[in-house]
DNA sequence: CACGATATCGTACATTTGTACAAGGTGTCA
DNA sequence: TGACACCTTGTACAAATGTACGATATCGTG
């Protein structure tokens, strides 16, 4: 196999990849728009974590006029995947349940989402 | 309100943390048996992450013989909740649903897990 | 075609993070 | 009391991350 291993993805890059696949696609400028004003990052900074992702294998894009078009290069099932197991290794040593408790406990989630998940499960 | 704003916690920082929390409190030396072993990570670096971490407020110590006991200064619930929000933000643009519906369909979550989860809401 | 608006590119730089060595203190046991 | 084992403290340093300026290229328009 050779599936080259990505490296893994900053908080911003992580932000920014979502805000990506979101779109579909973008340009540096749409990204910028695609984030809350209120961060006020500047264009540059965009773009640097764009070429980022771009060079760590998560991004390609192709030229469109004189801007570039990112576009994603990965599963996003995949960054998830590997996003969500450091997250919960780190914080409750892999184990998903008490983040579920918090969510439930901090009214994130309601009992009619959890109906849904039931029937997700229950479905395969 | 003094409540001075703990700055976050880095990931290898958040668990130290976790692990600390586990067993109440601990030494430079405990800590280190605790990480798995094929982590092959140093003492000395080990210390600097829980130097770290008293530095940035979320722990404490005490002098025990000639060792230093580590303990926790913070609520879990609020390093749990920092991350968790600042995670979800990023990834998922707060929305906890996806986050629940990946653990669900990766089999990360049972039937029962939800069960319980049921319960646990509708209890308040 | 020249100009202005808009892009990219190269580069930079302060912090934070991961990682750890070396030197100096201290409890303990022979 | 002296040596050993085990600690802490000081310090270091490379890589990753957040953040962005200035120079240069390019499209569209008068």
């Amino acid at each position: 196999m050779t599936k080259r291993e990505l490296r893994n993805t900053s908080p911003a890059e992580t932000e920014i990849l979502r805000l990506v696949w979101q779109v579909g696609e973008a340009t540096v400028q749409q990204v910028c728009d695609s984030l809350p004003a209120e961060r006020n990052i500047a264009y540059a900074t965009v773009q640097t974590w764009l070429r980022r992702l771009e060079k760590k294998g998560y991004l390609k894009h192709r030229t469109e006029g004189k801007a570039h078009v990112f576009y994603t290069a990965t599963k996003r099932e995949d960054v998830i995947g590997r996003s969500v197991n450091d997250f919960l290794g780190r914080l409750f040593g892999g184990d998903p349940i008490p983040l579920m408790h918090y969510l439930a406990e901090h009214g994130k989630i309601t009992a009619e989402d959890i109906e849904a998940l039931k029937r997700l499960i229950e479905k395969e």
